[in-house]
DNA sequence: CGTTGGTTTGACTTCGATCAACCAGTGTGG
DNA sequence: CCACACTGGTTGATCGAAGTCAAACCAACG
């Protein structure tokens, strides 16, 4: 349990910095009170260490307070699929409802901090907050229209739209949690990057080329700078845009 | 609304075929019965038509009773992704949850049998029913998972792989319902497992000649026999099989 | 410092897309 | 009844995007 440690029990939902994004929103203040009762206390997560591993007995869903998360699956042969990146306000460990079992390893990719939430008790709850059941349902159904959306990413986009969607996506989420949406750090590195998008980190690198050759984004390391959001999202829509060079010549 | 036709309120989930597949799973007679008032009259859908379309208001989750359906997302760019192949038991217009609108159209591939379950209405009876809400979650979750296996498949696998992954899933799901898992008739062209499988249809067509010339499957049109189930398996596993030969000579 | 993990770029190979031709049913209208 | 068009399936030839292998680079860090 090395990198699990309890922190102090201050975990009130209607004073959450991303209470709008979790379970608790649209909740009432007396409901969202009620949500944080089953939330006895949070958990730190260190950078690379797990919440939980895929197998694992399930007890709770995690909504993560601050940092970033990935989860991964992986075949009998031994194939690897990263599943999902997730940040604050997202839940964790929603495909282990349906077999009593977590699905995927989640693995912190900073220093993060979870609310555990109890299913058992949440599903208690939820029947009598129908709001909250609500959005419960809404979550899980938003999980599926995301993973609809990346199996139409890896089915139909080439190497450089998918990283476009990828950058749009984050940035959208960035912006969601009043960040800035054009310039933000990311917190995976390309090997991630690349298993999330069906590619080769190799791959993932010259797709980075390539946008930063026609001065879409600036990325240097970690660091992405989207210099021309629109020209980015014309390059999703499939517009053949000529101001786009294959090659620098 | 041609293709869409109520019939006569014969819709008892306790005597259903398929309700050990359903939302009816595990469910007391009585519960089961509460659960049949909500879905006043089945809808026959002809082969080929829609039972709903993206974008339309959300009402009500579908149950296949019989027959199958396939469901297609697209982007603005016209690219068009098949999420799933869904068979008697199986919900359909669960992404439209999350945002009150069908996300995806849902078209039948033969005529097909559905029972519309208003979905306000299952909110409610599930907050008396415990066990109808664990599972709707444990349905909702399932999904997740089962998208999350596509996600592997169009990340990792190659073609060949990808089908026999697909002629696995189909032959566990039949087996499931009741019938022969080693022979089986497909509901859908080459075209729309391509675009499941993110490959295209000549794609799909030199997979199946590959598992044919191995003596691991029989197709002749959509008529499906497995052969040899275990190196169909050993297939997905990545066993470099000395027994297949690539290219016959 | 040197080690290490992550990133970048180059050269070459390969798998699946594309384009094209052709075939088998099947339904339609003259 | 036949000619035909049409849809779906099969196979071949060619091409290109991404994978693979390899080398070098860079920043962080003990």
């Amino acid at each position: 349990m090395a990198g699990r440690m309890p922190i102090k029990p201050d975990t009130s939902c209607s004073s959450c910095r991303v209470r709008e994004l979790c379970l608790s929103v649209g909740l009432k203040p007396a409901d969202a009170a009620r949500l944080s009762e089953i939330i006895p206390q949070r958990l730190k997560i260190k950078k690379n260490a797990a919440l939980f591993h895929a197998g694992e007995p399930f007890r709770s869903l995690y909504a993560v307070r601050h940092g970033c998360f990935k989860t991964t699956i992986s075949s009998e042969a031994g194939r690897g699929q990263l599943t999902g990146f997730q940040m604050p306000g997202e839940l964790l460990g929603i495909d282990a409802i349906s077999r009593n079992r977590y699905a995927c390893d989640a693995v912190a990719l900073e220093d993060s901090e979870v609310c555990p939430i109890h299913f058992a008790q949440l599903e208690r709850l939820s029947r009598e907050l129908p709001s909250l059941q609500h959005n419960l349902n809404r979550t899980l159904s938003q999980e599926v229209v995301r993973d609809h959306e990346m199996l139409l990413s890896l089915g139909n986009l080439n190497a450089e739209e998918r990283l476009a969607a990828f950058f749009l996506d984050l940035s959208r989420r960035m912006e969601c949690r009043g960040y800035s949406p054009n310039a933000f750090v990311l917190r995976m590195t390309r090997e991630d990057i690349g298993s999330y998008l069906g590619l080769r980190l190799e791959t993932i690198c010259r797709a980075i080329a390539f946008l930063r050759s026609n001065d879409i984004v600036k990325v240097s390391g970690r660091a992405v700078e989207i210099l021309d959001p629109p020209r980015l999202k014309a390059l999703l829509a499939g517009k053949t845009d000529d101001h786009i060079a294959r090659r620098a010549i």
